[in-house]
DNA sequence: ACATTGACCTGAGAGC
DNA sequence: TGCTCTCAGGTCAATG
């Protein structure tokens, strides 16, 4: 669940719900989502303090607080948020508990505790340190730095959508959908794709992830051609009711519909 | 450079 | 019911 999308409607769901209230208790049942903070840092970062703002950079949010101190999530594969006030609420599986003045909660959700949960100095210094590219949806990533940074690459178009170190934000699934949408293989060589059909795959990308969005990354709300919520074993295309393939690229699953986007490329080299 | 694999950690679902 | 196996939306490190 947790890329772009998902992390976008999940800060938008912290900044409309958890802001401008005094936290005073925090509950951490799994230290080992601390990658570079001691537990009492923690705690003394976020105890009386307020959220006052948020921001994203490709699949982590950052959440400021009035202290000066920044709070890192990281969704991992299957992370979530909760924000409630009756007890009763509280989901399985959360692994942060923040306790506001207001009587309310918000739940960090892990199932398989794959996320992080960090307090850092500012951003920039957690993108610089894990070298994130830029992220997907910022408004300088234009199509030319989109060019730019895909020119040297070697490598399967799909593996380099991924690349978090390259451009930041894009998950298995939505490199699935938008190479979907742009009928592009995802085993399709970088270089084998021009420069109209990377316009096309910049612009397809864009048109994916904003729709992503506006459907709360729900799959079930996504317009009726998209691929998502067919991405599965024996899920079907559903646009020409093909079979999907699944293929592996990058070590992970992909898959695609070999009727619009072509059997494994290469061989004839053109 | 790039691809591949395994590790991290836990749960869901299938098959027996 | 219980066991075993495979897979899962991410990231990182090690190895060809």
């Amino acid at each position: 669940m947790p890329e772009l999308p998902d992390v976008e409607v999940l800060r938008r769901y912290l900044q409309s719900t958890a802001l401008h209230h005094e936290i005073t208790d925090v509950d951490l049942r799994a230290e080992a989502l601390l990658e570079e903070t001691q537990p009492e840092r923690l705690s003394g970062a976020l105890v009386g303090q307020q959220f006052e703002s948020t921001r994203r950079h490709g699949k982590y949010l950052f959440v400021a607080l009035d202290g000066g101190d920044w709070l890192v999530l990281h969704f991992g594969m299957t992370g979530d948020l909760k924000y409630f006030e009756d007890p009763d609420q509280d989901p399985e599986y959360d692994r942060l508990l923040l306790q506001f003045a207001n009587g309310y909660h918000l739940a960090y959700i892990a199932p398989r505790k794959l996320g992080e949960v960090d307090v850092i100095d500012k951003p920039e210094d957690l993108i610089q340190d894990r070298g994130l590219g830029p992220d997907v949806k910022d408004p300088d990533f234009t199509l030319e730095t989109f060019k730019q940074l895909l020119g040297s690459r070697r490598g399967m178009i799909k593996t380099a959508l991924m690349d978090q170190q390259l451009m930041a934000g894009i998950g298995n699934v939505y490199s699935d959908e938008i190479l979907f949408q742009a009928r592009i293989h995802p085993r399709t060589k970088v270089k084998d794709l021009d420069g109209q059909k990377l316009e096309e795959l910049y612009q397809t990308m864009n048109g994916v992830l904003d729709t992503a969005i506006d459907c709360q990354a729900i799959p079930g709300r996504l317009p009726d051609s998209y691929l998502t919520p067919q991405h599965h074993q024996g899920g079907v295309c559903p646009l020409c009711g093909e079979t999907v393939q699944r293929v592996k690229v990058g070590g992970r699953s992909a898959y695609y519909c070999p009727n619009r986007q072509g059997q494994e490329p290469g061989g004839d080299g053109g």
